[in-house]
RNA sequence: GGGUGAUUAGCUCAGAUGGUUAGAGCGCUGGUCUCACAUACCAGAGGUCGUUGGUUCGAAUCCAAUAUCGCCCA
């Protein structure tokens, strides 16, 4: 016996476990099936499922299921990211709760912990994953520091090299003083921030003074020029002559440089080229001396005169008491700038010179830009394509080393002793100039350096597998856009150019799932919902569908836990239909019931229609990714049309109270149509769906994951039945209505004449169930004038009558007509103004206009026979 | 500053290529414990589709401006 109400918690764990034994996610290297691929966007080895993930797996695991249904080779291939600052971060706090530091532990020591936290407390992740139904192929779980895709890191590393697009020098990078390593340009996060323009007097050397603006007084310390635009009628004389830099003490030559900007600030510029990256161009351009007054913790440092050892911001502040103290401060005012901060850990960054490696983007992404637009890759929603267009063609050569010790490291060897440099596949010790010692370079790649390589690494990469050559190009990428240039990007650059084709044929970028107020879910910002909170309560195949109802593409999604509790509600439903479906087939044995012929039940007939409908659509939405249609058209057909009319419908048969109709046909339809309901919905909500697949008598597979996923059956279509369909519920909802509105009990049986020339033999063969589904207890048909006292119901011309006698309230029946009447009035003033319009009937199209008749012929008969109801009841009121 | 998105019922949101009487869920009102489901059933109220122009026979839908909010990039 099944339970009133659906629990999930009972089931998830059993069916998923099930799953997986069962190999059902395995996609198989060899296969005459035509291939789906996905590779997943690995999270973070320190992350737990937030609702991010939640809605970016959820719709990988529609697809895939979808896929794997409709008969092709699918996998999806999983992972996780070492996420190499943010997992250092993680390991270098658990360490300082012991009173630990990693310089303590050493290099080696330090990474050896690393793996042992990954191996005890990594990779929560994938448990959830699972719990969120996701069909991974766990069997080819990656990790970014795996050994195959350590190598493929290195073999990337030296080709690159080799061809000429990897290099090291000396540039201005984004440091976060905190983690203490560089970062490339898109791991600074800009953020406004309210600050001032301070206007600093610099005094000329042969008198006089330039007042220069700038929102970081405390670089002045490392200024080497002042420069003006020599365009600049004000300050073009100045050009060649000196100024003395205030606190200092420096003397500085003025400069003229085109990148000064005149209408900025005072038209002024200090330049500090170890500190600001512009400036840094102007000092090349102009040879300037470079002086560095910040290390690498934030700090000031020697150059920095006084200001040694303090602070950055504290010095900002300190350095502007001193200038106004000694009078170089001329003013101040209040300005918004943008600060860019570390994306990891919130600080400030500093821009600093420093010796990286970076790696030329224009050669790799000219072709990644063209294979957009010649549609190589589809990006969806195309919108996304200028975006990622707009990144890629004002695209800057890419910062690929961090001074951390977690991650790749870069495969360059140096020699101390005669300083030749290698870059190697294999680890190198000797030099072999001189045979002096080799030092390997300290620094480790980027994280993102090996993200980008993740389709093809994942799939054997460099070895040629077959995996590769079933599987690559992959055919669908989903994620976020908050990834597009550190991820999408990158993949299609390292795709193409080790691949010789893109990493993906679709790309889908999603919404961003965020907080009521529109914010991004941040730990730190204390406003995350967490999903396996949300399943504990609700239920996977609630939340999954929750996520998918919301997940319209374009915008962002904003999760209520109201909107949770209907998904619950309707998986609930499900779970009930279904319940009711099996006892009418139980005892069955459809394979005896092969030969029965076609049903002659209108509700049959019209709920396989519809059936073929929802599939062609639920296959269409998916098939374009439009993820919530596919969700509404379900919701909306299984809960209004197949619960509300259909089971209704079929009650009378299969209980045995009309036996006109070969009950055994509509057994076989309903079991067909319920099953069709339930794969549709399998990829959407697994659990509920295998649950009851598995309870179902006679089910075709051992599994709903690998049954067929239902086609639409262009045969099955009945437009005939849908449009008598169509009456019977006219017809019930106008006597509904009536009841509802005059207040007659739902107890209370009324009598009820209908009135109609076309349809009379059709509603009095399926009176039965009118009077069922109306609650009526008589129910006569009439050619005659309308009954007298009785309250009219209009559907598309049949006219329905409810006589009132002892039971309609006759005020309340005249509101309710007169209430129709208005609405009447306002639709007819609409459609007269169009058709009395001249220049509307010449130039709309003849359908239009068509139909715009018919509708006004039909209200206008329709307020007729309104009007005349309401004479009626006017009489009878006495007035 | 450049780009981009949003603005539709009390709330959260749907409304491909312009032709409906603008939809859903939740909430609300009234009525039902009817033999699958009260996580339910039946009925109902509620919107000049941000504003102003324009294109068109016809605009929530296309164009332009504007306001507010948001995001990305500088």
């Amino acid at each position: 016996m099944m339970e009133k109400v659906f629990d999930p918690a009972t089931i998830e764990q059993k069916r998923y476990k099930e799953w997986t034994e069962k190999g059902y996610f395995k996609g198989e290297s060899v296969s005459e099936k035509p291939p789906f691929s996905m590779v997943i966007p690995p999270p973070n080895v320190t992350g737990s499922l937030h609702m991010g993930h939640a809605l970016n797996n959820t719709l990988q695991d529609i697809v895939t299921r979808y896929k794997r249904m409709a008969g092709f080779n699918a996998l999806w291939v999983p992972g996780m990211d070492h996420a190499g600052i943010a997992t250092q971060n993680v390991v270098e706090r658990e360490l300082a709760k012991e009173g630990m530091t990693r310089d303590m532990l050493g290099r080696e020591g330090f990474v050896r912990k690393v793996w042992e936290w990954k191996e005890q407390s990594g990779g929560t992740i994938i448990e959830q994953l699972k719990r969120l139904g996701a069909s991974c192929d766990w069997s080819r779980e990656r990790f970014t520091m795996d050994a195959g895709l350590s190598r493929a890191v290195r073999e990337v590393f030296v080709r690159l090299y080799e061809e000429g697009l990897i290099y090291r020098g000396d540039y201005i990078v984004n440091w976060c003083p905190r983690c203490e390593t560089a970062l490339s340009d898109i791991e600074a996060e800009h953020e406004e921030t309210k600050g001032f323009l301070y206007h600093i007097k610099y005094p000329l050397e042969g008198g006089g003074t330039l007042t220069v603006a700038t929102t970081r007084p405390e670089t002045m310390l490392g200024d080497t020029a002042v420069a003006v635009n020599p365009e600049d009628e004000r300050y073009g004389k100045y050009i060649g002559q000196y100024v003395i830099v205030p606190v200092a003490e420096r003397r500085v030559p003025v400069i003229g440089d085109g990148y000064v900007d005149t209408a900025f600030g005072t038209g002024v510029l200090k330049v500090t080229p170890a500190h600001d990256v512009n400036d840094f161009e102007i000092g090349r351009r102009c040879g300037l001396e470079v002086v560095k007054v910040i290390n690498e913790q934030g700090i000031m440092n020697e150059n920095a005169v006084h200001y040694k050892g303090m602070d950055r911001f504290e010095c900002r502040e300190r350095i502007v008491e001193e200038l106004k103290e000694k009078g170089f401060l001329e003013k101040l005012e209040p300005y918004d700038l943008s600060v860019g901060k570390c994306y990891r850990c919130k600080t400030v960054v500093e821009p600093t010179l420093s010796l990286q490696w970076f790696l030329k983007m224009k050669p790799l992404a000219e072709p990644a830009i063209e294979a957009v637009r010649t549609r190589k890759v589809r990006i969806i929603p195309d919108m996304w394509e200028k975006v990622y267009y707009e990144w890629m063609e004002n695209i800057r050569d890419w910062c690929i080393s961090r001074q951390i010790w977690w991650g790749h490291r870069i495969p360059v060897w140096y020699c101390d002793t005669c300083s030749k440099m290698y870059v190697s596949m294999d680890d190198l010790s000797v030099c072999e100039e001189c045979k002096g010692p080799l030092r390997q370079d300290s620094d480790v790649l980027d994280t993102w350096f090996s993200s980008a390589l993740w389709p093809f690494t994942t799939l054997g990469w460099p070895k040629e597998t077959d995996e590769l050559k079933t599987f690559y190009p992959t055919s669908l990428l989903i994620t976020g856009f908050d990834i597009l240039f550190f991820w999408v990007a990158r993949m299609i650059m390292m795709g193409i150019r080790f691949m010789g084709d893109v990493p993906f044929r679709d790309v889908y970028i999603h919404a961003l799932v965020r907080d009521a107020e529109g914010k991004k879910m941040s730990k730190s910002k204390g406003n995350v919902i967490d999903p396996l909170v949300i399943i504990d309560q609700y239920g996977t195949d609630a939340f999954r569908f929750s996520l998918t109802m919301l997940a319209a593409q374009g915008r962002d999604i904003l999760l209520s836990e109201e909107r949770i509790e209907g998904s619950r509600n309707f998986v609930n439903k499900i779970w009930n239909a279904s319940k009711l479906a099996f006892s009418f087939m139980e005892g069955q044995d459809f394979a005896d019931l092969a030969g029965v012929e076609r049903s002659a039940f209108l509700p049959d007939r019209w709920v396989s229609s519809r059936t073929q409908k929802v599939i062609h659509e639920v296959r269409e939405s998916i098939d374009t990714y439009r993820f919530n249609e596919a969700a509404h058209t379900l919701y909306t057909f299984v809960w209004h049309e197949f619960c509300d009319w259909y089971l209704e419908l079929i009650k009378p048969n299969l209980y045995g109270k009309v036996t006109r109709f070969d009950d055994r046909a509509t057994r076989i339809v309903l079991r067909r149509t319920l099953l069709d309901i339930l794969k549709l919905l399998h990829p959407i909500m697994p659990f509920v769906t295998e649950e009851l697949y598995q309870k179902f008598p006679g089910q075709e597979a051992e599994s709903i994951m690998i049954a067929p996923f239902p086609i639409d059956d262009k045969t099955e279509l009945d437009e005939e039945a849908e449009q008598q369909m169509d009456m019977i519920m006219g017809v019930v909802d106008v006597v509904r209505n009536i009841r509802g509105e005059t207040g007659i009990p739902p107890h209370v049986r009324a009598p009820v004449v209908i009135k109609t020339s076309e349809y009379s033999s059709l509603l009095e063969e399926y009176g039965f169930y009118i009077k069922e589904l109306a609650k009526i207890d008589d129910l006569s048909f009439t050619d005659q004038a309308a009954p007298d006292q009785a309250a009219i119901g209009l559907y598309k011309g049949i006219e329905v009558f409810l006589p009132m006698k002892g039971v309609i309230d006759v005020s309340k029946e005249l509101g309710r007509v007169g209430k129709e009447l208005t609405k009447i009035d306002g639709d007819m003033e609409r459609i007269f103004a169009k058709l009395n319009n001249k220049a509307f009937r010449e130039k709309a199209p003849e359908d239009v206009i068509e139909k715009n008749e018919t509708q006004c012929r039909d209200l206008q008969e329709k307020r007729e026979k309104l009007l005349a109801s309401r004479r009626m009841l006017e009489g009878l009121s006495g007035n």
